[in-house]
DNA sequence: ATCAACAATATTGTATACATTTTTGTAGTC
DNA sequence: GACTACAAAAATGTATACAATATTGTTGAT
């Protein structure tokens, strides 16, 4: 999907992947649900295997599992929300610096490819797909940068970002804009480290700039504070 | 332990972390076998939690699973303990910029309360201490930094890198020196963050520079190569 | 009608048994 | 004596049943 090296993975990283990815399109909502027996009739996989599954996912932070009561989405707070902008916009751009130093002229054509993926998506208005190819655009570009911990890192960036987004945002959202993404591939193609990590701290910026991390928002469990 | 803050966690939570803790001590060996009914006796769980904890430990890369196989201590090649060592460089980098700007004085004895438990485990000769307390430095200083997700990455980066170091190391290894931890509390205490940050850089290139990284060791199960 | 106590239901957590696979040990053959 | 084929043992993977717990619904008293 995201990088073809890693398609054979084990069966349990399946299971989180496919949750992941619910809640990296946003069709799980932060405090959902995730009964264990739905999801593995879902999947059609033991329900053991559900709960490796979202033992994973729980140390991803991804999940909240609270004893005897199940499985949620999780809530990122304020706090954390900050936190996660804040450490995504430090790694992406280390990202950028490695990847100007050891991107390949025939590699830059593969973000062109995707980008022109994000546009045709973008069109044909299918916000699923938009947002998939969105963060997939800074996968690959991780990817591309060579450190697969780079990459396990902003995965998990990149997934917590769709729930705080999800949380948090103050308007309409259009998670990642195209043309900035553009403006990225040219600075890369040309080898300007530091103007590719100033767009890309912008990119970040604006999309921080459209949350409103002012007021905490009450959990769907901890609703007590939501109602006095 | 590290941090007072997750005290309470998750019973999954609590066998990766004695896991994890093995493996950071050096007491369980890259390759090692863990048999889920022997870790299930030993920590007096049930084998379906002993397999959740495994999961985890495989998404974080600090235990391979082979299916029908079982489960056995990640032996990391060089390609990948050369980017481990490289992102934690960049990790730690940006720790040391958010803790000078973020600590207070009254912190700052916390780092030197740690730094004497380090030297008194260091001159009775307890290198299980030693190498606790030492990665527990480094998690340290990520806390007091404040952004609960360095901490995560970092706390992943020390577990690989004692992996690493275990299977890589040259000769005699004395993980992290206090003294320089020492300097580093220095630097912190009279605000310099250049000098924090090169200090810290220089620091894990000295513990880079004890491995030898120059041919791929063969690992334990594909122990083809070692031998033709 | 409201509230408390209690029963019913649903879900999680765990123990058990069993199937599958791999490894190891053994017998048999050349 | 070495190699192959087969059998036994051990460990993983999974399905099932059951226990523990939380939630929901109901009944009954004031």
């Amino acid at each position: 999907m995201y990088h073809s090296k890693e398609t054979v993975i084990g069966p349990t990283a399946e299971i989180c992947e496919r949750i992941w990815l619910s809640i990296a399109e946003k069709r799980l909502r932060p405090g959902a649900r995730l009964k264990e027996e739905q999801l593995a009739e879902i999947f059609d996989v033991s329900r053991a295997r559900v709960r490796q599954a979202l033992a994973v996912l729980e140390s991803d932070g991804l999940v909240t599992i609270v004893p005897n009561r199940g499985a949620f989405v999780a809530e990122p707070g304020v706090d954390e929300a900050r936190d996660v902008f804040h450490v995504r916009k430090q790694i992406e751009a280390r990202v950028m610096e490695r990847l100007v130093d050891r991107i390949t002229d025939d590699q830059v054509p593969q973000l062109e490819a995707h980008l022109a993926q994000e546009r045709e998506a973008d069109q044909r208005g299918d916000t699923s797909a938009t947002i998939r190819l969105s963060g997939g655009f800074h996968l690959l570009l991780a990817e591309l940068a060579g450190s697969s911990f780079l990459f396990g890192i902003l995965r998990d960036l990149i997934s917590r970002s769709s729930l705080i987004t999800a949380i948090y945002r103050s308007q309409h959202l259009h998670n990642c804009g195209p043309d900035e993404h553009a403006a990225l591939i040219e600075r890369i193609r040309s080898r300007d480290k530091t103007g590719a990590t100033r767009i890309m701290l912008d990119h970040l910026q604006h999309v921080e700039d459209e949350l409103d991390l002012t007021e905490e928002i009450p959990t769907s469990r901890d609703l007590r504070h939501a109602l006095v």
